[in-house]
DNA sequence: CAAAGGGCTTGATGTTCATCAAGTGAACGA
DNA sequence: TCGTTCACTTGATGAACATCAAGCCCTTTG
């Protein structure tokens, strides 16, 4: 499947090549070629070796660990994403199985010409560093989560960053399954059942996928956010990579402005 | 404090800085400085700015994170290893304390230089690029052993890991208190202790910091250990940044040689 | 429309784990 | 040498969580 040219400009968009040349950017997106896949569709096997840089333009992609015979969701993905980069610069196996959630559109660019583009692109290279920079922090946010808090204290923080990063109203929708997210959160279906019920004598009302917060101030109470494990940085406008989702608040001084 | 000549060799020789040259390294080392701390000096608090890249070149290093006045650890440095590489890339706060458990020799170089230094020379940004991998996809290993392992069974792998990088000796050394190892694997200082009883069933015997796996393919067949998770790479002579310990075994047909 | 399936919930039960409390043993200092 | 301290252990108890089982509700399908 050749790219489109709209397409194209969203990949152009992403920070990973927003300070690279055009002809570094060409020779990257070379030999990519973008596929629509079903929902539920596998699109990488824990362990596989990984070839190619996926970048997610459309649709959900859930990745996921496994060990006997248990399994684990450890990220939710939406557009604009990049994933398995950190395999894809090391050019080795990939420790995550990727699959969709929904119908989703992928952008697989040759992790070997990124790689050779990096080695001549300072700008790229550092691109690249950034967002590897975000996704590691976001993973510690993720194990200190889930080393520190109990269930019903991941389940509140998980409903308040949501709240904030859907636009700050009460009431919202959550973004996948309920079994989806219990996994996220590291807990079984029937218990994440028990910790919305615990939820509603702190004013959470679910009805179905929708989840009002009734009391934010008494839910807080519970949940006790930090920024040193929630990112409640909001979903803005333009395309944006793991970095720039660390990166804020920016720091008055430092960073790039706004 | 002033740098040893025999110092700055040893950082010369990391993986980050193996691929650029002499005038690139002279700069981003020009301001730095080595320090040597006694044990339990805390470095770097949790939500701190980060001015510098850390380079642990002697003793121990414990990360740490905290909440709601619990602490876990996430995870405890040997020589030579670099942390908070991601918030200095991200030229933001750190998620993450650092504290030493022995007396240490530290280098602190500067994270502006470094930073500028990765825009104008593309082997080292893409250096960082790798040990940022390595860095995160320790982290995914961890995740998953955390959200799918019993208390028991990391115990277990631990052992499994440890014997393999201190040598294959049956008996060897626990590297730091076990306090420190019950937080690492996220439990209580009297859970592991009752973990390890249970491992006494399994061919393991404890005195004091010695332990020694008397039965491995019993220990084994509990443990189920996996690439995927279980980084087994023996410790290898020289420095080693955390890219390389991913990269193993390298996969014939790519990666560099050996 | 009826049946079937799947996601979700609820209850009962057992396992895992944390907490509290006390005790042991070894290193250290007066 | 005798306490003191601190890491570690062991036991008792309770909280958190997983598992098993059943039922509900909504959607899908024949």
């Amino acid at each position: 499947m050749p790219m489109r040219p709209a397409d194209l400009e969203r990949v152009r968009a992403l920070p990973l090549f927003a300070e690279c040349s055009d002809a570094v950017f060409r020779d990257v997106t070379a030999g990519a070629f973008l596929q629509r896949f079903p929902p539920g569709t596998t699109l990488l096997l824990e362990g596989d070796r990984v070839d190619f840089l996926y970048v997610l333009l459309d649709g959900i992609v859930e990745l996921e660990g496994t060990w006997n015979d248990k399994e684990t969701t450890l990220s939710v993905l939406r557009p604009v994403s990049t994933f398995i980069l950190a395999a894809v610069v090391l050019d080795a196996d990939g420790l995550m199985s990727a699959r969709t959630l929904e119908r989703s559109d992928i952008l697989m660019l040759s992790g070997e010409a990124l790689r050779r583009a990096m080695k001549s692109d300072p700008g790229l290279a550092f691109a690249v560093a950034e967002e590897l920079s975000g996704c590691y922090r976001g993973l510690v946010r993720t194990l200190k989560n889930q080393k520190l808090r109990g269930g019903v204290e991941r389940l509140a923080n998980y409903l308040i960053t949501q709240k904030i990063r859907l636009g700050g109203e009460p009431t919202f929708t959550l973004p996948h399954e309920k079994r989806v997210l219990a996994s996220l959160l590291g807990m079984t279906p029937e218990n994440l059942s028990r910790a919305f019920a615990t939820l509603a004598d702190y004013g959470v009302q679910t009805k179905g996928a929708e989840v009002t917060i009734g009391r934010p101030a008494v839910l807080e109470r519970l949940a006790k956010p930090t920024p040193l494990i929630d990112n409640h940085q909001p979903v803005r406008g333009g395309p944006t990579g793991k970095a720039q989702r660390e990166r804020w608040p920016a720091p008055a001084g430092r960073g790039e402005a706004a």
